[in-house]
DNA sequence: GTTATTATGGTAAACGTTTTCATTATCGCT
DNA sequence: AGCGATAATGAAAACGTTTACCATAATAAC
């Protein structure tokens, strides 16, 4: 079927190669009947521009990459979701890589800005998707990227741009909350053991202690993932302790979904037995019994940040703030109540 | 800080161009003395070949592009995911395209493949992401795809391949269920109205009926759509009814957990007073309170199947079969039981 | 009417690969 | 050593665009 491509298009219009080109993609530096004959000849022929050969000659792939640990979790789609359609919005593609974690798959997905298949990355992890030795290298230089929700302080002092939520006042929103309501001892589930945003939510929940005058007590503080499964796994742990707490504090939604299912299945009634607070109100939160009281993230805006300062980058206008902290919000909802004794 | 590129890897190598791009990607082809003076030097200075410039002239992307409904709903990235593992595996990355259910947002991702950007298509829908007058124009080939879930009678005739479970047997296994349980008055909570999978599972319902001995009660099924929006909506319809059924069959699980969350809402226990069972299988329905009985859908094998069949077609090789059926499993949880009365 | 300026369009050279074709080196045999 | 066959290499032409650089035509200024 040979697609037709920009020659033989010049040639039926009958004009050169650079008036089609310019009559497509630079109306403006062309005369009103140039820009007729051609567009006419192109709906004719239906002629699609081969975006290899524009991109070769740009070198601007129009595409670019999300690295996400896990993209069938409910949260990251969801930023997903905002950042494609706020990319589409622009002219863009987004690739996604889902990396299992694995640091292998970051490499191999950092690697695609540098075979000139993506203009530019967005990662949801603390890593940076190149060899240590790589960013070392002499000539180097870091391709446009932008970090999602998790934010080290390595990377802080690298300049690159991130946006995120306040984790350490949401930790303390949360468990403010609980104090607030008379729970003095409140167990923690938290996210990975390398993960910014737990130590940073952790920090927050120390705080909230300290304010509060209640002692840390780090036997209290389970470490996990931010997954369904951990909340079970943790939420057993917890319930064998000797001296059980009245509320947790899941550092995700999915997580405290696992863990107020584990409960129940003990024969825990929540809120009146425990208090559960989870982290980033997924959709399905509010719907779960009890509905869940949880720290809202505005993901929209946060898929949607992340793409226009990435864009931003590629043009070459550096980002307005290195960081970007966008507002949370505490959602009470059923799952928390004052202790029963 | 320019890029290095493999004619000056050549002459830093002190051989041809055409002799580093056989060692890289054809290393068969060459002697062993070569191969290895071009790999010393390439990996020396850090050479990455540029996919722009190698797909221009191979015409072949590398990417393949997916195009999806909602991508946050779960059931949808759960496929997504397994589909982008499978890729991976064989070097092709994954394009996402979420449309919203816009036809406009189709039609911009269809085209991604006719200016080369992708190799391939995978729909999630039941419509072509082409035009009408696309589709009937002579000179247009049906770029390899292939179709995922929403199989419709006119794709059929169009002979492309499509894998999918049986939706009709297992409408009727969710149905017979709740029959067998002795429910007689079951409603239903569908999903988009022209949405194949719906119809078929509808079919499926009835033909339980049919063979149980009930007659079909158009008033019992509730258009809605894929979402837990809809559940949440439709539930209060049925609840408004004058005589309410003993059960409700959910089109899909996030429908059900909305269904279940409206139905406790007002006060109905489930299952002692209605029994819900859903469709999919999403990982957190094992989880809810009541744990979900539910039609589990082999998620990773969909995807990874899809993929499969896309990569043999754009290698030329046709599917070995149209149909892909892949077998589905009632899963009885705690949100059925017989009726209480 | 002449010249200066601008608007318009064409020619051809890039972009970074792969691959055809021709050439040269190597090998296995007699 | 000499022959044919085969393997290894290089030169150069593609792939489909965009764009720098000219040439020309159109317009403006005087």
């Amino acid at each position: 079927m040979s697609e037709i491509g920009i020659k033989e298009l010049a040639r039926i219009a009958g004009v050169s190669t650079a008036s089609v080109s310019r009559a497509l993609s630079n109306p403006e530096r062309v005369s009103k009947k140039m820009r007729e004959k051609v567009l006419a000849a192109a709906t004719e022929v239906g002629y699609r521009p081969n975006r290899l050969g524009s991109s070769l000659r740009t070198s601007r792939s129009g595409n670019i990459i999300a690295i996400i640990p896990d993209i069938s979790d409910t949260f990251n789609s969801g930023v997903i979701q905002s950042m494609e359609r706020a990319a589409a919005e622009r002219g863009y593609s987004v690739l996604f890589g889902d990396t299992q974690g694995l640091r292998e798959r970051e490499l191999t997905y950092g690697d695609m800005v540098r075979s000139r298949q993506a203009d530019g990355i967005i990662v949801f992890s603390h890593r940076l998707p190149f060899e240590q030795e790589t960013l070392a290298s002499e000539n180097f230089k870091l391709p446009p990227l932008v970090i999602s929700c998790e934010v080290s302080e390595q990377l802080h002092t690298q300049k690159l741009p991130w946006v995120s939520i306040d984790n350490v006042t949401a930790g303390n929103d949360a468990t403010s909350h609980l104090l607030s309501l008379g729970h003095r001892k409140i167990a923690v589930i938290t996210g990975e053991k390398d993960s910014p945003s737990t130590h940073q939510r952790l920090e927050g929940y120390k705080a909230a202690l300290a304010n509060a005058g209640v002692p840390f007590d780090p036997t209290l503080v389970h470490q996990g993932e931010y997954t369904l499964e951990a909340g079970v796994r943790l939420t057993k742990t917890i319930l064998l302790a000797k001296s059980r707490p009245s509320a947790i504090f899941c550092m995700c939604d999915e997580s405290a979904l696992g863990c107020i299912a584990t409960l129940k299945d003990h024969g825990f009634s929540v809120p009146h037995d425990i208090s559960v607070v989870g982290f980033d109100d997924i959709r399905f939160a509010r719907y779960l019994s009890p509905s869940l009281t949880t720290i809202a993230q505005p993901v929209e805006d946060i898929g949607r940040r992340c793409v226009e300062i990435l864009l931003n980058l590629i043009g070459g206008r550096a980002a307005e703030n290195q960081a970007n902290i966008l507002p949370h919000k505490l959602v009470i909802r059923n799952s928390t109540a004052a202790p029963s004794n």
